[in-house]
DNA sequence: GCAAAAGTGTTGTCCTTACACCCATGC
DNA sequence: GCATGGGTGTAAGGACAACACTTTTGC
C-alpha cells in the first residue's frame, strides 16, 4: 500500500534511491565500440582499418574503436568514433554483436559492441589519415590486433546475409548503373562468380530495375544499358520478396 | 627496432602495462544481461517473465535479468541468470542485441545485452517461483518495467525471422517426437497447412532426423514412428543449410 | 467395423544452372 | 582488326506441389 502521507515527489525520490543503490552495487566494466566499415571500390570488398595504437600489436591492423563515454549510448558512440577516426558523418551504422571474452584485450577486461556499415568508397573521401587509416581488401587480411579478425569474419558473414535480404547493393552504385556494375557488387561481397545471363534474368524477373534509355559512355568496349533502381516497385513487392539467392 | 638489451619477458611486461593503463583510463559501466525465454504451448507464443524487484515498477512485468559478474563473459552470464531465476540449464541462448539508452534504468546508466531462446513449456518445468515467475502470452503483454516491452518487441521480431532460418522447432518437441508433432509446430508457427508427404520428404532429405525404433503409444489411432533430432548432423550440414522454406 | 491418423510414390511444373556465339565500342 | 565486355536462348536436372489409397491402432 502506498503511504498517503508521503508526497509523490518524496515517494519517487525514495524509489529512485532504491534503484540507484541497486545499480551502484553492480560491478562495472570498460565498454568500447568498434566500427567495421565495409566499402566497395574497384570491384573489391574492402574494410576501413588503422594500425593499432598498442605496442603489443605493433604494425597490426585494427578496427576503428574507442571507449564509450560516460553518458553516451552505443549508437552515438559508434557514430562519434567513426567521425573522429575518419571525418565521416551521416553513415548508417547497424549494431551487429557484442563481444565479451574476458581475455580479448591484453589490458584487462573490455567489452565491445560492434557496428557495421556498407558504403561507396568514392562517395566518402577519407578526411583523416591518423594511424595509417586506409581501405584494405577484406580477403587479403590475415591477421589483426585483439580479436578483430574474428570480429571482421563475423561482420563479413553478417554482411553477406544482409545483402541477400535487403538490396543494400544499390547504395553502392550511382543512380544510373549498368548490370555489370550491379553484378560486380554481388560477386565481390558474396565472393562468388555468377553467370551473366542468369544474373540478368533474375533481376529482370524481380522488376526493381527501370530501363533508362541511356548507355554507358567512354568505355573501351560495347556500352551497356543504364538502369535505375525502382524504390517504389521495391516497396510494393517487398512483402512478397523473400530475398536474393545465388 | 626492438632493444635487444631487454629480455622478451621485460618487453612483454612493458607492453602489457601500456595496455592496462589504457584500459584503466576508460570509464566503466554497469552491465547486465536479460533473457527473453519464449515458450510454445497451447498454440500460443508465451514468454517467461517475473514481477519487477523495484518499487518504482511495482506490479509490472520484467524480463529475467541480472548484472554481469566481474570476470564472466556475456554468454555465461545469461546462462547463469537463467539458471538462478528458473533452475533451467542447458538452454540454448542466442545473443540478440545490446541496449544502451542512458535513461533506460531509473537507477542510472545500465547497459544490457539481451539473449533469447525458444523452448517447450511442458519440458521445462519451473523449479523456482520467486517474483511470481510465470509464462505470459506474448500478445497479451501491454506494458513492462524499464524498456522491457521494447526489448520484447525486438526479440519477437527476431524470433519470427529466426525460426524460418534455423530448426528451432526441435526445441519445442520432446527428445523423441513423431513427424506429426514436428509438422504441427511448423503449421502453428507459420500459420499454414502443409502436405504430409512433402513435409516428410523434406525432412528426410535434410538428414537431421534419427529414426528410433520406437512408436507412439496410447494414441487413439495408428501410432507413428518416433525420431530424434541429430544435432551432430545438423552442425556438420549447417554450412550448406540455407533454411526451411514452405 | 469404424474413426483417426500413419505411411507411402509418381507426375507435372517451375526454378536454377550450365553453356557459346555474335555485337558494339575504343584503340 | 583486335581486344573487351555486352547482349541473348536453350536444354537438362533438381526442387516443389499436387494428389489417393492402404495400414494400424483404440474404441
Amino acid at each position: 500500500m502506498i503511504d498517503t502521507n508521503k508526497s509523490v515527489a518524496t515517494e519517487l525520490a525514495i524509489v529512485d534511491k532504491d534503484a540507484m543503490e541497486l545499480v551502484y552495487s553492480y560491478p562495472t566494466v570498460p565498454l568500447t565500440v568498434d566500427c567495421v566499415i565495409f566499402g566497395f571500390d574497384e570491384n573489391a570488398l574492402k574494410v576501413l582499418v588503422i594500425k593499432s595504437d598498442l605496442a603489443q600489436f605493433h604494425g597490426q591492423l585494427s578496427l576503428l574503436g574507442d571507449n564509450v563515454q560516460s553518458n553516451e549510448d552505443l549508437d552515438n558512440a559508434a557514430n562519434r568514433v567513426l567521425k573522429q577516426r575518419t571525418g565521416m558523418s551521416n553513415v548508417f551504422l547497424e549494431q551487429v554483436r557484442t563481444f565479451s571474452k574476458p581475455d580479448r584485450h591484453p589490458g584487462g577486461r573490455v567489452v565491445t559492441t560492434v557496428y557495421a556499415s556498407l558504403l561507396n568508397i568514392k562517395h566518402h573521401e577519407l578526411l583523416l589519415h591518423d594511424n595509417e587509416l586506409k581501405w584494405h581488401a577484406v580477403n587479403q587480411i590475415q591477421e589483426m590486433a585483439f580479436d578483430h579478425k574474428h570480429i571482421l569474419d563475423v561482420c563479413t558473414q553478417w554482411l553477406q546475409k544482409r545483402i541477400q535480404e535487403h538490396p543494400l547493393a544499390f547504395n553502392l552504385l550511382p543512380v544510373k548503373f549498368s548490370l555489370r556494375q550491379l553484378q560486380n557488387v554481388y560477386e565481390a561481397i558474396l565472393d562468388v562468380k555468377l553467370d551473366r545471363r542468369n544474373f540478368r534474368k533474375k533481376f529482370a524477373a524481380m522488376g526493381f530495375l527501370n530501363d533508362t534509355d541511356e548507355m554507358e559512355t567512354h568505355v573501351t568496349h560495347r556500352p551497356g544499358k543504364l538502369y535505375t533502381f525502382d524504390f517504389v516497385q521495391y516497396q510494393q513487392k517487398k512483402k512478397n520478396f523473400i530475398g536474393i539467392d545465388f
